[in-house]
DNA sequence: GCAATACTTCAAAAAGTATTGAAATAATGG
DNA sequence: CCATTATTTCAATACTTTTTGAAGTATTGC
């Protein structure tokens, strides 16, 4: 991931019903949320919901599948865990935090 | 760290020069950098580096102390992790992730 | 294949953010 | 206290993003 795919991911969730709904699909899990459901639980306008899920599947940070009429969108979760791991990236130039940790869930 | 102050994060770093700017700082570690040295580094206009600057400031993700003529910029590592945590937190509603790690440098 | 459900695209207005250059403030050295 | 260095503020312009409503596409059930 470089400069600019960060750029684009940190853009796309720095705003209030993007981070509502990337959190919201954080929750669900592997599970995924439909539109649908998204915009019943945050109370958006399905076309803002669409504009702003359209952002986040441009920044990468989620993915998107058809199941008959219903469309599920999930996390990527690599993509997310690549962008925390940017921010920290050669912290105090190695020393002495070289236990940075790595971020986030790497089992779902 | 709620909702809103998330965002205003995710904001101020959602943006190539300041991202360019915390990155330098976060690598700079408790040493801090003043704005002669991030200018030069980054080739930034001295009136842009500042207001670039005054964003992450207001955010909360760097603090600036006086140091005779110079100022001295430096990441506040707890907010930052406190944001990287933000993202992940009740990832799957809590299973099987519970092993969320902690992002982050701890020791600087 | 028609009607209904699920969701997206488009276009225009409104709102917010970035860049620039000129002028201002703050601290130090002589 | 004057000149210099370090850095910020202000104001105008340019650019980007968000919101809204109306119209469009895709899938299914009858």
């Amino acid at each position: 991931m470089n400069e600019t795919q960060v750029v684009a991911a940190l853009s796309a969730l720095a705003q209030t019903s993007r981070l509502q709904i990337f959190r919201a699909l954080v929750v669900a899990g592997p599970q995924g949320l439909t539109p649908g459901v998204l915009c019943e639980h945050l109370g958006l306008a399905p076309t803002a919901l669409s504009f702003h899920l359209k952002e986040l599947l441009h920044a990468g940070l989620v993915d998107v599948e058809r199941q008959g009429r219903h469309l599920v969108y999930r996390t990527q979760t690599q993509a997310m865990n690549q962008l925390l791991n940017f921010l920290t990236d050669n912290c105090c130039a190695g020393q002495p935090c070289l236990d940075v940790q790595q971020p986030s869930c790497t089992t779902c």
